[in-house]
DNA sequence: CTGATTGCAAATGCTTTGCACGCCA
DNA sequence: TGGCGTGCAAAGCATTTGCAATCAG
């Protein structure tokens, strides 16, 4: 997976005269050896767990060039800060739901959902490019029993919830 | 238009034991003589044409009142900026298309939608809260002419556009 | 009077940039 | 060797906050 990823950057930085390097490597393994969302932060947390070394600085051009290669999505929750997606290039889908409870994201696909975007994009005379479908919604979970495995989770993290920036 | 939103503030406020100040009706004579999207730093702009005089603290705090009042909605159009809807009072709708090639924000309404997202929701376990589509595409317009109106005025005013920062 | 509100300036949080140095091709 | 890439610190931006003075009810 790793593997593929890197080889498809390296492809990319060729073709564009750029180098390769390690921490672009090491930046890379860390982003995907998982398939979860991640924030900038969320990263250099993970990046400090290994003995790779690089600066924040390093680690926002990194994650601009891979979003410019392709390989990875930004997508933004609405939280002040940008989330990355390195999971789309095999679920194609940017739809999110949003717990308004415990902040828990929910990715999810609707084929129905694509085509009436689709629809509605072109009667009014564009061109889709991207869409992103955002939904704010409180689980059933917490209505019926009260609570939620995430919230407690959530609060002790300090998270910041949707749409707030603070 | 003006007088009923004041209206309706001035109840919020008495609810809340909070007061009426005068910075606080002319933020609302400003938004709301429009019923156009705007940023902060708009509002702050056009409260500069006015001999009423309020702090930028002043401006942000009332902003989040008239949220808070149901008066005002946010929306995060994905450019780093809050930008805030004077209109939905009449047109509950959240759905904005915005054009890659000039920023130009299209709010629309589609029933199906609504009720597909309804199921959506549903169906993952939650209660829908607020839903928010974000479609970006580019124009007809520009593919086929090679240019658009609102292009150059963007550019002119030194937008910035959907998804970048700066 | 009393507590809500204001304005100012400083602080915040995320992200970007300028610059000098180092390293890949 | 040329110039891309890096790290550091400083700058930027939108927004929030602490605080003392002020004002509304």
């Amino acid at each position: 997976m790793t593997l593929e990823i890197r080889e498809r950057l390296n492809t990319f930085i060729k073709a564009k005269g750029l180098r390769h390097t390690p921490q672009r490597d090491a930046i890379v393994d860390v982003i995907f050896a998982s398939d979860e969302h991640f924030t900038a932060d969320d990263l250099w947390e993970k990046l400090r767990g290994t003995d790779a070394r690089t600066s924040r600085a390093t680690l926002y051009r990194t994650l601009s060039l891979l979003s410019e290669a392709g390989l990875l999505e930004e997508i933004d929750l609405g939280d002040g800060q940008t989330t990355y997606d390195p999971n789309f290039l095999e679920k194609p889908a940017h739809n999110h739901l949003v717990c308004v409870d415990c902040g828990k994201v929910i990715e999810f696909e609707d084929d129905h959902l694509e085509v009436l975007n689709d629809c509605v994009t072109r009667r009014l005379g564009f061109q889709p490019v991207k869409q992103s479908l955002r939904i704010e919604a409180c689980c059933d979970e917490i209505r019926s029993s009260g609570q939620c495995p995430n919230l407690l989770d959530a609060r002790l993290q300090g998270k910041r919830f949707p749409g707030k920036r603070r």
